[in-house]
DNA sequence: ACAGCTAATGATATCGATATCAAGACATCG
DNA sequence: CGATGTCTTGATATCGATATCATTAGCTGT
């Protein structure tokens, strides 16, 4: 009792509700019901205890409610992260998806648990009333793992054949056919791709991409890079030059890598888009400003993630949810 | 017992220790014993125990524990989103400050709990063994408001004269006098700021880069713009056209902000940086590849936020802990 | 005046895990 | 051989909130 209060002082209000019922002279279920505006108690003793209750900075205990209630109202989210390279989850637009989630959920009185696939913090997801994979991991084996856990789940990334969940992303391959079209249209004969195919999104780009070409008859190039920076788009461009391989269309699988390989082919002596056309991929804020203006291939990461939001929400609810493709669009600006 | 699994029939495991200690035939505290690696069990036991865990996927009950040993081993992060406009949370920076705390997090084994200041969500911010709080809110009434709650706390934001709270922050009035000290060297007369001095943050960069231009006689101009975009910053040079204003350098708030007011700059036939210099703030990554290249004043929002971890997770193992101010650099390029 | 009803409150059990103390089995030692 | 000690396991209480069922007080209707 208040035995507990003294042992261990706590910052300012170790109250529970039975230390209020005692100092309100009732019975703790009654501050419960009090404390949560049911009709079952008189207006007038509800005020009482809800004062009480504020002036002695009384907090309720999360845990032990939800325990009680076997529900956490709150949503795991698990972001892909490299053991050796943390990368992944520094880089902005996962971290977009994840803006849109957190504003859809919390909106809807859900927390969100951010977590990574590694360490002991995994275990407490399992308090989640949901889970969101935010990327599937190699081979579906993030998709596999959380899987057993059995909450409800809905995944961020490419469609396959036979999701087991719900997986909501953008049209990859839709997004590689656009710009293997708006190549087609400009009558380029070399084109190039430059990005790690090894993620399944991307590798669904490159395909969409090499599908629309080989259609008419043009074989473009895989130019395997790993990072998504500015460096790496400039090095991509380098090593083309050097080994001395004709190229008069990049399409790179990021924006950063996009202007990077623009500033080196422009350092090479040829012109953007005239000898060589350019494309890049999620259309960030600046590419509209870049010199030249960068094309880009449009993906609403924002509308992503509410949408993953919502999903989970319906799932909790218990309706049934299904797949969901985004459209994405090509910004065609000059290069 | 086993009426509980037959009522809820759970996705696949509501198993609980006790059904598990009976499974195995032995007690439940054996079972907590045994699954938590303690010597006191006999370590063939142990593996039987722990064998038949994995099998019928037993999955702990994280609340449950979290109410016995009062803690939970999860930090809430707390997010400013202004009720009307949603904006601030979705901005990639901020986001990155929250991908260094997760990593550091995560990595010592504790969970970040996503929140906002708004609705029922922030009651599940109690369950936390700590907050931290990513903006200080209008005269820091945000931190007041969490203070309350008795939990050790740290704060991102501006170093205010008598903190109650171990607070994080990049030194903003450093970047104000490193722009000013930079347009003085280049000789300008007439330096316009470019933001949005509400935000305290902000409030410093001003300061610093007013004050330190009238200790050189020169008196700059505050240009308000609420939003940190390419629109925005076009829309500010334009307002500085038609009302004739005469400018000769631009410092915004950030990089988007300095592009678009680049952009606008030059539209008007005046060139950057001969008739005009131009810094904005952050240095995000495309600011070097950016025509002309952005000078930009770095900050580290990375680093802040493994500090933010770090000094969070020293508090909670009942360190004391200081605030801290980070540096800030300015990289000067074309602009 | 008394059965029958509603309104307000309370007693108790429960959610699932763990700390504390107790107890049984077995070995060692004087 | 009995006493003491170690090793392993178990019974019980506890964390704090809430669901369920019971109870009391006050009221109405005939």
């Amino acid at each position: 009792m208040s035995r507990t209060r003294k042992d261990r002082p706590g910052p300012t209000g170790s109250l529970t509700m039975a230390d209020l019922a005692e100092l309100a002279g009732v019975s703790k279920i009654t501050v419960s019901r009090a404390l949560a505006d049911s009709p079952l108690v008189t207006p007038e003793t509800r005020e009482r205890i809800q004062t009480l209750a504020r002036d002695h900075g009384y907090k309720l205990n999360v845990s032990a409610r939800n325990l009680r209630l076997r529900r956490s109202h709150t949503v795991a989210v698990i972001v892909e992260m490299k053991p050796s390279s943390d990368r992944t989850m520094l880089d902005p637009y996962p971290l977009t998806l994840l803006g849109g989630i957190a504003q859809e959920l919390t909106a809807a009185g859900y927390s969100v648990l951010l977590t990574t696939r590694q360490g002991a913090a995994a275990a407490a997801v399992q308090a989640a009333d949901g889970l969101i994979l935010l990327g599937q991991g190699v081979r579906q084996d993030a998709v596999r793992r959380f899987d057993k856990l059995g909450l409800p789940m809905v995944v961020w990334g490419a469609h396959g054949e036979e999701d087991a969940h719900a997986v909501v992303g953008s049209d990859n391959r839709m997004g590689g056919r656009l710009v293997a079209e708006h190549f087609l249209r400009q009558g380029r004969r070399h084109p190039v791709f430059v990005g790690n195919p090894s993620h399944p999104e991307i590798f669904e780009r490159l395909s969409g991409f090499v599908d629309t070409l080989t259609g008419h008859g043009i074989k473009p190039l895989l130019l395997r890079r790993d990072e998504f920076t500015l460096a790496s788009g400039i090095d991509a461009v380098h090593s083309l030059a050097t080994r001395r391989v004709p190229f008069d269309a990049l399409f790179a699988c990021s924006d950063l890598l996009a202007m990077g390989a623009i500033r080196a082919v422009q350092e090479l002596g040829r012109k953007v888009p005239d000898d060589c056309s350019v494309v890049g991929y999620d259309d960030m804020p600046m590419a509209a400003a870049f010199q030249p203006a960068l094309s880009s291939v449009r993906q609403d990461w924002q509308a992503g993630g509410s949408l993953l939001a919502q999903k989970m929400l319906a799932l909790i609810a218990g309706e049934p949810v299904e797949s969901q493709v985004l459209p994405v669009s090509l910004v065609a600006r000059a290069t």
